[in-house]
DNA sequence: TTTCTTCTACTGGTTTTCAGGTATTTTTCA
DNA sequence: TGAAAAATACCTGAAAACCAGTAGAAGAAA
């Protein structure tokens, strides 16, 4: 098998030349390139082949989500792994919805980088091992707050997130309006929230809608 | 090292003779055990040390991602791979937020199933390969309906999404009352919705907020 | 410099929500 | 079976949101 062509971007050139170094010895790849922003990455891509890229999330011009998401748009088959100090599950989560196949915290050790490369070229997605805590723990935190909902007052819930009035809902559930209104206000009130924007917003967050 | 002390749980009794025929001769594991339901599942676990569970979404008594949150809290050794015909992302992102350690398709591949039990293991997070895509694949079809907004309406956006009135908006932005109305009214347009809460609900699912 | 976009602000009228209650009837389940 | 929880329904008035249209000012881009 021939050697990975490897590139890394990331905004702080320190840490290209000590990945470089890092990376230098490792048997299954090589390190065609480094950038300090994803310009320079999307035109060296369009006109050299590159198999894997070690990828930042902070960058001055594109952030690394959204180029992410380019890349894999045009270059469906490079693998990317994201390579990031960011430990906000919302922003790991995005990276890999935008199609990247890991994510790793920089102050992962070598042997996880080789794990999560191999893992990832095998198409796997990845993460190191504080990540899979990120992403396992907010659950508890999240439930903790999640009001117990009737299956009526569910029910409501996802209508009014459709945009639909009392009176809608009372017409397509039969019911009175007055009691649609009723089940709203005990959702506002069992959310602790001011109205229905708040509502659905923070139903949207314990992932009730 | 000891085989590991494996559960299969799942609703048709059909499912659970396949799987153990399947892996009776994994050298690896062990199946000590097979229930149909989540409530025989836990009492087993009280009393007989497991190490692996096999674990479907669809159960009569308690869902498996619920299921999987409750184990996780008792027992966090436990290693869970979830087995299941759901294909929907959301589903997905749940199980591996309740603390799941993969997911597979029940069509997965034997050889799937034996590198994401062995992945798992050793405190990865897994998926089978159509898995993968399905966490990839969504984002271009929700960015594609994503409206753009102006720094102003974002902002408002964010705001209105934490319950404020167009007054309280005004008021935090030096604003007139009736500017925001009309930023909250072009907002409304852009996402084609009907109103503020199903607005939320909208930048929720295209992940502006 | 002109055009386009964004941000700002207004009028006037209608509908809906929100906040404070109260109260009866079903279900649920211990 | 009896108590608790859930679902149903009502009242009133103020506040807020929604609808539809218009339009000037500032800034950016062409």
């Amino acid at each position: 098998m021939n050697k990975l062509r490897t590139v890394i971007v990331d905004d702080h050139p320190i840490v290209i030349e000590g990945l470089k170094t890092l990376l230098k010895n490792e048997s299954n790849l090589e390190i065609v390139g480094g950038f300090s922003n994803g310009t320079q990455l999307l035109s060296y891509l369009d006109s050299n082949p590159v198999e894997l890229i070690l990828l930042d999330v902070t960058l001055p011009d594109i952030n690394g989500m959204d180029l992410c998401q380019m890349i894999k748009e045009k270059f469906s088959t490079i693998t990317i792994l994201i390579l990031s100090n960011h430990t906000e599950r919302s922003i790991i989560m995005q990276t890999i919805q935008n199609g990247a196949n890991g994510y790793l915290l920089k102050n992962s050790s070598l042997d996880e980088l080789r794990r999560c490369i191999s893992s990832a070229v095998m198409g796997n997605i990845c993460y190191s091992k504080e990540v899979v805590e990120i992403i396992s723990r907010p659950t508890k935190n999240q439930l903790r707050n999640t009001p117990q909902l009737t299956r009526r007052e569910k029910q409501i819930l996802s209508l009014l997130a459709e945009g639909k009035t009392s009176q809608n809902i009372a017409q397509e559930l039969f019911l009175s309006p007055l009691t649609v209104d009723t089940h709203r206000r005990n959702l506002i009130q069992k959310f602790e929230v001011k109205n229905v924007a708040e509502l659905i917003a923070a139903a949207h967050q314990q992932q009730l809608l």
